[in-house]
DNA sequence: AAGTAAACGAGACGGTACGTCGTGTCTTCCG
DNA sequence: CGGAAGACACGACGTACCGTCTCGTTTACTT
């Protein structure tokens, strides 16, 4: 770890100590011992825990696949699949609530953990499920943004509060559903 | 607030610092001067912030309407509409992530959380679901349970990342279209 | 320990427990638990630590031998041999030091202290002494308080400081010299 | 007082307030906020208010005039004037019976006690005694510990009980009747 | 003998200080 | 001369006692 860079070393040390401590018993002063690296070099690049906690574990999350594979379904799958690991994954359990909580009195992490975390990744799937509905595999008046935030609301809430996540085959059956009878666009009121 | 019992005038202080300060920035002292206490006596009766929270907020949440009123599509309505202030209300969105991210580290507060908080809730709105299906309302085979959390963890996504709550209009359509076709238990692993 | 008054069981708790705990960690608290008492009831006969101490503490001095046994030196050895166990007591040298330091924001614990323990001693000291001198066995101008103030100042001072006690041979020493040459009285300054 | 060093500010702020209040209601709190400085920044000084009172007040007392004058009556009356300021100081008076009290049980703070405030200026008030008895001013068995510490003794035995400082003149009576004829050393115990 | 009042044990209470810990800033000093 | 090391002011933590107070219960006195 002694040739990494220091920001490397930062982050590196963020996520072992996030593992071992979880978010709240996570201290700057820690990470920074840990990283071998004075707490003012942290101070530098990031405000405070939340900031430095969010960019660590944003590395650690896996990319939404929007490639055109030629197969519709296939491609939802895989949206879907890494979805669940997004929300399912222990990191973002660990961080997400305190994030969350934390952005109530600080306007400036809600709006980077709302656009970098969660929209970015719901943009590039909208994509995916915009193309099938283009396909013709979903209705043309799809509430995209409802299923999205559906799936995304039941995974999450699922490995919340009862430590559960999504297995492939209920990821199956969950998208299956949905491709069947998605909710549709309606004159109510519609996020995003 | 003087001629309160100490339990009471500390959970009221708790509701009133919480929504001018936010969670984080409550603190046990600052509450006890509010409440006109003194700090060993909320010691006395909760082991921290959490716990304190946990009950200062439970008191305020609506109950599930369970009763039997004959129609099974107005008792699903008055549950979701129920959910959505639930999840929707200002309270929860300030303290329910901060509450979900101690748990990482405090398991009997995860356990109240989920127990007192969801399943609590869960289990009344299961009842009323149940009476649905068993009215022919729904499938037989209803994946009560899923459709209890999408809704909730639609209701809370929307709430926590977005400041959105459902409407009348929303819910009804999310009612409707979870009454035309829900998602049916399979195989597939089922939570709770 | 049971059929005792309460007065009795207080003063024999705080006595344990001085010699247990010393005076600092000693509690009212603790003391009423040790002597089966509430609290208020401590509280109605003393109104602090200090001055129950001082109480207890009391009880358990040696009073001066004042008796005309007939021949002054031998009254004399017995009251220098009373008043090195006085001052080379073990509970004194716990409770002395606190009492004069709480007697700094408490004149009427200074008064007790001053008035009870020590003049009262030295006074009838003084009676046993000014025998002596009426007898011959000691010069007429004497400065009796400063003899006695400088044995008690001396045994005090040694016992605090230096952990010692007086025994009988230093006793011997210290009223043989004494005898033989006693501080006289001049136009100085005189103590009480 | 700005421009001190935290250290400095410390200790004049405690040598102030223990002016103001007292050692018993002397609080550390109270100490750094006088002072400007976090009370951490105490507590990474001194483990206690006894240990900080102690370096506080020690920078106060005179020392001990040791120099070689020619005249060992001047001397020691030099002496005996420096001890008598030093015991029946106001600081002394309200300081060290707590000290003692708490070495009880703080047995570093009792060594401290003993070497740097009491044995310190006992072992240089020797060397001017000795010097007296070399050159013949006193006798050759005269037990110079004795002498000091029943000095001392009385000295704070007045200070403490009876609100009396040493006068020139009592001193001059003092010393001149110990030079004249001195407690001798014996084959009885002999203290330090 | 019953009724009443005082004294009592138990311990909750408001309050103050404790000693520890983490934050975010600032200084020192080493490589 | 840039960065590690960590001192620093600040403020919240959770604990321990203080001295006051309210509870029931027992005890002892009155009627």
């Amino acid at each position: 770890m002694r040739d990494l860079e220091a920001r490397d070393r930062i982050l590196a040390a963020t996520l072992k100590m996030l593992g071992e401590l979880g978010y709240t018993r996570l201290t700057i002063g820690g990470i920074a011992i840990e990283a071998g690296v004075g707490k003012a070099t942290i101070y530098r690049s990031w405000p405070n825990k939340a900031a430095l906690t969010l960019d660590a574990v944003r590395t650690q999350l896996p990319d939404i696949p929007v490639d055109d594979v030629g197969d519709s379904r296939q491609e939802v799958f895989a949206v879907a699949d890494t979805l669940a690991a997004l929300y399912g994954s222990p990191k973002v359990r660990l961080v997400l609530p305190a994030l969350v909580s934390d952005a109530a009195a600080d306007p400036e992490l809600g709006r980077r953990l709302r656009e970098e975390l969660i929209q970015d990744r719901k943009r590039q799937s909208a994509t995916v499920l915009q193309r099938a509905v283009d396909r013709g595999h979903m209705p043309k008046d799809t509430d995209i943004s409802t299923v999205l935030d559906m799936w995304a609301g039941l995974m999450l809430f699922r490995s919340l509060f009862f430590d559960l996540t999504f297995d492939d085959r209920a990821i199956r059956n969950l998208v299956a559903a949905t491709l069947d009878s998605p909710p549709r666009v309606t004159e109510g009121p519609e996020a995003d």
